[in-house]
This record gives structure tokens, C-alpha cells and sequence, in this order.
DNA sequence: ACTATTCATCGTAATATTGCGATTAAGTAA
DNA sequence: TTACTTAATCGCAATATTACGATGAATAGT
């Protein structure tokens, strides 16, 4: 992604940045959604749910596994992947705060 | 970015990813804290602010600009720029909605 | 007119991401 | 053992992102 400078930056900035990074591709959505409205763990079927290749589908899930988001046990031959639920009200939690900072300009020279 | 394969997916998925990607860089996080912690615009301190140089920080003001967070108006040889509140509150509700859709896995077998 | 300041844009280099086919690894079933 | 299935990883190509210096455009002040 071009020459990084992660380090001049604060933990708060990197992690968020991070984690924005994770969910910022339609498939990575896609891939959540679907685990979202099943309501339980996908054992094995997320690839038929993607129109994307198998091993493009399992770069993607390794980027979410990366940030915790999702988890996966082993079922026999096939993986059960679930979201992890405290992790992920640990994420929501983190764009609540940041998104909560908002105040209204008071400046009426400028907005 | 690769090839894109963004037309398979929806409208939703690609605007929640295209938030998300606005947002997936400390150096636009440190932007956009900065102009939240002051309350108020900002008029022309904002490469001061960070490690990098002008036309790095001009480039993450448009990827911020082209999602429609900052808006920015001439005030003589400087330029304002501000959080356009209507957009925030907006994008807060995509991201809340989101992480909202979470319930917990029912599925013993396997979490 | 001349100069300084501020910010956008251009051009370029380095690095990251995305995607696919092929291969590998590990389990299942016959 | 021999397939068969599932998913991760490797290797490669195409494209996107990040960063910087240099340049350009617009304004302000002298």
C-alpha cells in the first residue's frame, strides 16, 4: 500500500485504521452479512455464498480472522466460522466513540 | 487495489466498504480527530498537524472530501475545512446499523 | 508588477491489495 | 491404501494506495 508511516501515528489511530481496513471490501461485508442473518456458524458453504474464486475467499477470511472479527473451529473435513461476538461489540464499541465525537462547528465565519 | 469485482456485489456493500476504506488510514483518522477535538474548522494548520508532507496530506484531504465527510471553503489564500455534520451523523447510522445486526450463535455444536 | 503563502495536482517510485489457478495439507470414506 | 473433499497457501499478474518533490493556480501584501 505505498511507503507506511504507521509509526508516527498513535496506537488509537493504527488500530482503528486497522480495523476500518478489515471490513473495507464488499466481499469482507458480504462474508459478515451473510454470517450476520444465519444467526449461527457457517460450517463450509461460504464460498457458494461469493462469486469469487476459493482461494480469494479464504484470503478474505484470513484478513477478518486476522483482526479476531471472525473465528473458525475444525469440522471434520470442513471449518465452522463464527463472528466473534465479544470481539465484535469490542469493534462496535470502538466507531461508537469515534463516531460520538461530533460537535457542531461554532465558527458561523466558516460553515 | 487489484481487480475489482465490485459488481457483484450490492449498493450496500459497496458504499458501507468505500466508508470504511475513507476511513482505513491513521493519517485520515488523525485528520478527522483533529478537526472533532477543535470543535470548529479549520483554516490551514491541518499539514502542520501531521508527519507527512503537503501534497500527501492534500491527497488524503480529497479521499475524505470524495466521500463527502469534509467539505472545505475559501477564506482568502487559505482553505476552511469541516466536518459536514449531516454526512457524519449518516455515516454513524450505516456503521451502527451494521454492527447492530448481531446475534449470538445458537449453534452448541460449534462456538 | 513582484513576492510570498497556501493548497491542489502532476509525475514517479515503493509497497499493498485483489484475484486466480495450481498445489499442498488434512480429514473422510470407500 | 486410494480416492475424494475442504480449505489454506504459493506464485504470479493486474491494479490501488501511499508518499514525496516539483510544479501550477489563486490570493494577499508590498
Amino acid at each position: 500500500m505505498g511507503i507506511s508511516k504507521k509509526e508516527h501515528f498513535t496506537n488509537e489511530q493504527t488500530t482503528l485504521a486497522d480495523l476500518a481496513k478489515a471490513i473495507a471490501h464488499p466481499a469482507r461485508i458480504a462474508i459478515l452479512q451473510h454470517l450476520l442473518k444465519t444467526e449461527t456458524c457457517i460450517c463450509g458453504d461460504i464460498v457458494e455464498v461469493l462469486p469469487l474464486a476459493q482461494s480469494t475467499v479464504s484470503q478474505h477470511l484470513k484478513v477478518l480472522k486476522k483482526v479476531g472479527i471472525l473465528k473458525g473451529s475444525i469440522e471434520g473435513a470442513a471449518i465452522c466460522y463464527c463472528i466473534d461476538p465479544v470481539v465484535w461489540k469490542s469493534i462496535k464499541s470502538i466507531f461508537q466513540e469515534f463516531f460520538a465525537e461530533l460537535n457542531e462547528c461554532n465558527n458561523s465565519n466558516c460553515c
